[in-house]
DNA sequence: GTGATAGCCATCATGTTGGA
DNA sequence: TCCAACATGATGGCTATCAC
């Protein structure tokens, strides 16, 4: 069982670097809530117990990600992650762990189309797939409403390209002036639409 | 100043060992 | 084979320290 318990603990500390190498960074309280590390103490002290391969910066909790080392353990080919947008991918990762952390989860990535002859690029914060829906995250921390609207507009644009297949937009916001806002957008650009707030995730975690 | 983290110690659960 | 004693690791509680 020593063995047996050694060999839980290393398989579970490459499942948080295997985490952190997808999601770029995660603050203390998603892996704790991820893995069960049960008490914030325990969590710590497992957290603390991988220092080696783990960096982390402190926001309002500290926030991990893999060091040079942790990557190389797990073969990972990318980069340490722009520490700039921690705050962001944090909240980034509170969708993926609210929707039930979808398989097919990708960040980052560009979405191109073509309508009426003109060509159009956007890149969604993370996009993934529901019940046969593809869903678009997009994160607002610090964003500007005009550029929420734009991208809203182009939301518009890409979901009329998609035609017959069912198309998502999650939008995460800090207070709820701005969801309302961002939700009467939605709604005179018929974009189908979610929008989240934090404190609709205050009381999801643990 | 406040909340998060880390150090220290206690407790609990479970595996190992050795004697009856 | 059974069982008590022991070892070890995970976890929790308390509290000092740290970082924002």
């Amino acid at each position: 069982m020593k063995l047996q318990n050694k060999q839980l603990c290393q398989t579970r500390q490459e499942k948080i670097m295997y985490a952190l190498d997808k999601l770029e960074c995660m603050s203390r309280s998603q892996l704790q809530s991820l893995f069960q590390l049960k008490s914030v103490r325990n969590a710590n002290r497992v957290l603390y117990n991988m220092s080696p391969f783990l960096n982390h910066k402190r926001l309002h909790e500290n926030v991990y990600y893999l060091s040079k080392k942790g990557r190389q353990h797990i073969g990972s080919e990318k980069n340490k992650p722009h520490l700039t947008q921690l705050e962001h991918k944090v909240r980034r990762n509170d969708i993926y762990l609210y929707y039930g952390c979808p398989k097919d989860w990708k960040v980052e990535r560009p979405n191109e189309w073509r309508i009426q002859g003109e060509t159009s690029k956007l890149i969604s914060d993370a996009r993934f797939s529901l019940h046969g829906v593809i869903c678009f995250v997009e994160v607002d921390l610090k964003q500007k409403m005009l550029e929420n609207k734009k991208k809203i507009k182009l939301y518009h644009s890409l979901f009329q390209a998609l035609g017959q297949q069912q198309a998502l937009l999650i939008f995460y916001t800090t207070t709820s002036v701005r969801k309302e806002r961002i939700l009467s957008w939605c709604q005179e650009y018929k974009v189908n639409a979610e929008i989240l707030t934090i404190e609709d995730f205050e009381n999801y975690f643990l």
